[in-house]
DNA sequence: GCCTAAGCGAGACGGTACGTCTCGTCTTATC
DNA sequence: GATAAGACGAGACGTACCGTCTCGCTTAGGC
């Protein structure tokens, strides 16, 4: 196809624009400095003139790049899950379904993973909040882990009637759920359990 | 000592204490404004400076009796989860789960659903918030959910290896997921669908 | 009449309002930081901030008692110049006036005349910004000088058809006039001959 | 091209430099939208971004050939005065200077004057701001004035002992004055009596 | 029938983040 | 080499909410 070819130097040289170009240094210590700040104090303690402080750019280039404090932390924290829990594929769908679920439990246990809690529960409280973490957290995670699926189906691994968006909410729901309902991040054992009894529900043979 | 002969007539029933009684009449004019003020606005618009214009209570008031703004959105949506989808047990688990399963999802989706999981979602940005939410929202639901649960195991309708409190993060869980990963809360034929799935993991006769 | 023994004690209950009290040492702490923050970088280099940080009095605070940063400017300044260039009358119409004129460059020489300057030229730029200095500043200097005037109208000392209020804008606009033209503030020695060219036109008996 | 035959009339006096020469057109367009936006806005609204959008020319450029927002709208507003009062010497000193009055009042009083009194009210609160004003506003004018008055002074018409200078400030401060002690500009009638009040003290033939 | 606690409405207060704005500088690619 | 486009650091703006703190008034039991 003509897209092959024409796609690399296409854009590039029409993408260059006349003004000064964005600062790729200042969007780099933005982003490290919400990190960091995130680390540090969580959600709660997270304000974007402490960013601006932290980093040395200005809050109005803060806010050209990102609509507001949420939409920063969300970014800044973007591929924090995707580096601590990748998503694998071995060839055996149901071990890897069941080491995600053990090994998502676990990172939500830590430190880091209580603060994508609370970006995840102040989601809902920001106009277009779940949209921007279903872009930036979930999409792409959700679309390996579904490829996942669909190849353990063909594999004969995973029951065939599976909606595999479903079986994702199904798998990993009662992970995040402890993170809200006050009993605290799963321990590793009952993850365990947890991811057992899942695929329970979607391996074919596996009635004890 | 006034004490000594206090003794008679109990502590707890002859709690009357010098100055003015509480006013019974201001709390329940909070809690209806902040439940007026959820229902409007949600959690995002929820101030109690809002609160105490509606109500006519003032401030300093609301703060005797709650220690801070979610506690008192918490308290006031308190009883709303619990109202909307009471526990039901009519002798079949596998039923009723499944049914409580549905019924929760469904009231996620309502407009009120939609507060109650920004309120869960707050929760963790929250000194002792999630605490706050298992004692006035999960505590008394999850105890009879676990009865539940524990009754379809002697009558040979659950596994026995069940733990009661883990299986209800795990039925429940997804229904939760689905509030703040950006792909809406769970429709009825799909709730239907995870409550199947669901099930198939704790129940004893499942057919393949 | 009622009114003479009533009034005194008629409104001064009725004044004591419900809440808590306006703090006058707050109000207090402003209006000293504000006319240091005038004296030492004069009004462009005056913010609200930095006034709250030196007052120790919060912003909200400031803006509940000032609609914004020139208006409380203004206050702060408010009786700087009626202090420095007090409204005398020793019964010389002619002589009170022209010193009155005198002194009065004299003072706008000085540096707080330079800040007051820079106030009253800010004052068109902003939003009934003449109308606040007009009852901030001048309104009880002109009112005084004016009586003056009257008086010198009726000992015989001024000519009978003058304007008071027209009669100040001629005198004293030289002075402020200097202030915006680029000429620098009126020396002492052109602020004697200014005057008497002033007084020339308006005394009775003058004709060199 | 047209900008090579374009040589033959553009300044042959400019020296051709190398690259690119100045933009004469740059400058009017920026001038131009200046005073556009002083004449809708006053100088509250007065922004350069607004003036770089209007003119299509970039702050760049704007700042290389003034040194501030300030000296830009000065320069904009520069020959306004001028053109709309112009220094008439018609042999009579006394008529022409108390036309003169008169004239600048009634343009003080009109929507441009507004703006040229928020102009000089500026000036002091800007690093050399009033001696900006000096040599865009008053300078020409006053050398012309001053010298109307010297020969008011040879033709026996005005006080010998007059400073041209002095008697500048003296007979048109009444009219700056008005524009910021919140009385409002000199109406017509009133400017016609101070007029005449500043005649009486430099005329040499006054009646009493 | 006073007295003396509480509880209460009103609302001012210190603190601090918000998101926006303007200033004057700077960095590119273009003319 | 001058421009247009436009990103940038700095920092003030005025608003909003938080949770605390006076006030003066109200309502009860204790005396």
């Amino acid at each position: 196809m003509a897209k092959t070819e024409a796609a690399l130097d296409a854009d590039p040289p029409a993408t260059r624009k006349r003004g000064r170009p964005v600062s790729a240094q200042a969007r780099r210590a933005v982003l490290d400095a919400a990190v960091g700040l995130l680390d540090e104090r969580g959600v709660g303690g997270f304000t974007v003139d402490e960013v601006a402080r932290r980093s040395g750019v200005s809050k109005a280039t803060i806010y050209k790049h990102w609509k507001n404090g949420f939409d920063l932390a969300a970014a800044a924290y973007g591929d924090i899950v995707t580096t601590a829990v990748p998503v694998k594929d071995t060839g055996d769908a149901v071990d890897d379904l069941g080491g995600q679920v053990r090994r998502l439990a676990h990172f939500y246990a830590s430190a880091r993973g209580q603060v994508v809690a609370q970006l995840l529960g102040a989601a809902p409280s920001h106009d277009q909040g779940t949209a921007t973490l279903r872009d930036t957290y979930f999409s792409e995670r959700r679309a390996a882990t579904a490829e996942l699926i669909r190849r353990g189906q063909e594999r004969g691994q995973l029951r065939p009637d599976l909606d595999p968006e479903l079986t994702i909410d199904f798998l990993f729901g009662p992970v995040i759920f402890r993170m809200f309902n006050g009993l605290g991040p799963l321990k590793d054992t009952d993850a365990r359990t947890v991811a057992e009894m899942g695929m329970r529900a979607i391996a074919l043979r596996t009635q004890p």
